[in-house]
DNA sequence: TTGAAAGCGCTAACAG
DNA sequence: CTGTTAGCGCTTTCAA
């Protein structure tokens, strides 16, 4: 049974007005009182009730961190790092899972408007006018981050196709002539955001053209890419490099080639994207796509707070970490 | 600038009641009106403030997860299972972190009452009688994981000391005859809440008895363990075994390992704890002491359920969950 | 079946 | 410096 300013207006024979102004270090209060008030506050261990106080006041001082999930290490780096910033400033980080999946998204969503975040960052799910005329209807700032969406909302990321492409010219340079991307099997005709994911196929496609001589682009794309990319060992004439579109994913390739008695990197290349911090521990080390996760949690993290006062920086609404290409032993 | 019930109310033309009665489909409607309130809801995108509801209802559906941080994967896989378990039962998981500072738990947790949360699954970093007085003062029900408190708070885990005597045993049976044990530089001194390092170590010291001959319980636990664990390779006299706290740790020992030319297993064991999934794609393989993460935040999330909805059984408030020895290559 | 009114705990505006 | 009051959006009586 927490006690309200009106318990303590009624122990310290004040009205509650006065307990607020002393609670909230307000001007216009007598020395004494203050002091008696605080006191008796503390002494019962006050809290006050944040609903009821945005509810008035319309803040809550939180915001909503939207993402897929935690199994990939990603992410967890991502929210780690916006908690860190928010918290720095204040705010209160609202971690909310979408699993990939719409009706979750949209439940997260509905939910931090309906318990009126002030903000949110969102890893979008979703895609189209739809979609973002429903993000319109929330009503609450909002930043983008991997999946770039309308330029209605403020975008932190990396530039995914110089990315990939600076991956294909490495690869390239390396001499490897047969250089496949391995992608999510996701679908855009569903409704699904592969802005990411697009952007990063499309600097892939750019960049055989331009640095692999004779080569065609070529993407695993299956649920089934393990076995796929197996396959597509057996098969090769030249050794294959395998560009996969995270670091998750080309993790589970190596275990898949291991398993399968194919050598990393004598018989197949691989390079991951993200060079997420459990890369550490792993051997062969992993050629990969770095840049600071942190980073972009914290560009993020920034925007939004800049959205959120009011002080929005007009102009440039996107937040482009760099990027280089770590070279491991996988290639 | 999202409407009210009063704006529905009068936009249909009846009072506020009605349009309560028909959102929340609470008898007594007209059909006509309720089918008129609900379409212009719909239409409208009507979306009930949840502060106002919980202030009158005192329920927000909410549960905080207070966890040390993200970054140990362990705990990625703790709070995804919760997440999921809450999201089955119409709760919502609100993930907030303590990264091990007592500060920072006390403020998660003091938000979280302010916010009304409905009850807190935590893994705390606090102990004492003071600190269990502080939870008792939150006034909402709460489970621990991890780290067991008094027998007030129910409590989800595995056993821990008979975990790590199953290591030792299993270290023993492999001939090793120097088995460490490797722990975090954590100081119960200071009020932080060792409870699970500590029945490990128990169960560590139990086992060296137990199973090494003439062996002698001996422990590195400081900031610099890895450099303590390097050195000690070099100046042991038969090859010693590195019982890890956590497979964080024993990672780490491991990369340690490999840049100061120490081969695992020829020329140390290791063994780590948890079992966490980004295991599968390490090499060599570590040995580790394996639970079901999920399993435990399964009945974490199930006894608060419980215990919220106040049909917590009597009796054992406390849920082990099996744990078994893999043997990796790492020993 | 419906409306009116009280009140959750707080802030903010206005009087005194 | 202090008290009173309205009201945030909702649920929940109690009357009608």
């Amino acid at each position: 049974m927490p006690l309200t300013i009106k318990d303590i207006a009624r122990l310290c024979g004040v009205s509650i007005g006065t307990v607020d102004r002393a609670l909230n270090g307000r001007a216009g209060v007598n020395p004494e009182t203050k002091t008696k008030i605080l006191r008796l506050a503390d002494e019962y261990g006050y809290r006050p009730d944040l609903r009821a106080r945005s509810l008035v006041t319309g803040k809550t001082k939180t915001v909503g961190v939207v993402v897929f999930n935690l199994r990939n290490y990603f992410f967890s780096q991502l929210v780690t790092s916006i908690d860190h910033v928010l918290h720095d400033r204040g705010f209160s980080a609202y971690p909310a899972f979408t699993e990939r999946d719409g009706r979750l998204e949209r439940g997260a969503l509905s939910r931090l408007a309906s318990f009126n975040a002030d903000g949110i960052i969102l890893f979008p799910v979703g895609k189209g006018r739809q979609y973002e005329q429903y993000l319109r209807s929330l009503n609450i700032p909002l930043v983008c981050v991997g999946n770039r969406l309308g330029k209605a909302w403020p975008f932190a990321g990396i530039d995914d196709a110089a990315a990939e492409l600076d991956a294909v010219k490495y690869a390239a340079g390396l001499g490897y002539t047969d250089v496949i991307f391995v992608a999510p099997p996701l679908s855009s005709a569903a409704g699904q955001n592969v802005y990411e994911v697009a952007q990063r196929l499309e600097g892939y496609t750019r960049g055989v053209e331009a640095f692999v001589p004779g080569g065609t682009p070529e993407v695993i794309s299956d649920a089934d890419y393990l076995s796929r990319a197996v396959e597509r060992v057996r098969v090769a004439r030249s050794k294959p490099a395998f560009l996969c579109n995270s670091d998750l994913y080309a993790l589970r390739l190596l275990k898949a080639f291991r398993a399968a008695g194919i050598r990393v990197p004598q018989d197949a290349g691989l390079m991951g994207f993200d060079n997420i911090d459990v890369l550490e521990f792993i051997r062969p080390s992993l050629s990969t796509v770095d840049y600071h996760i942190g980073a972009i949690g914290r560009a993020a993290a920034e925007m939004l707070l800049e959205l959120m006062d009011g002080t929005a920086a007009n102009g440039d609404r996107t937040s482009l970490v760099t990027h280089t290409i770590v070279a491991g032993e996988s290639m």
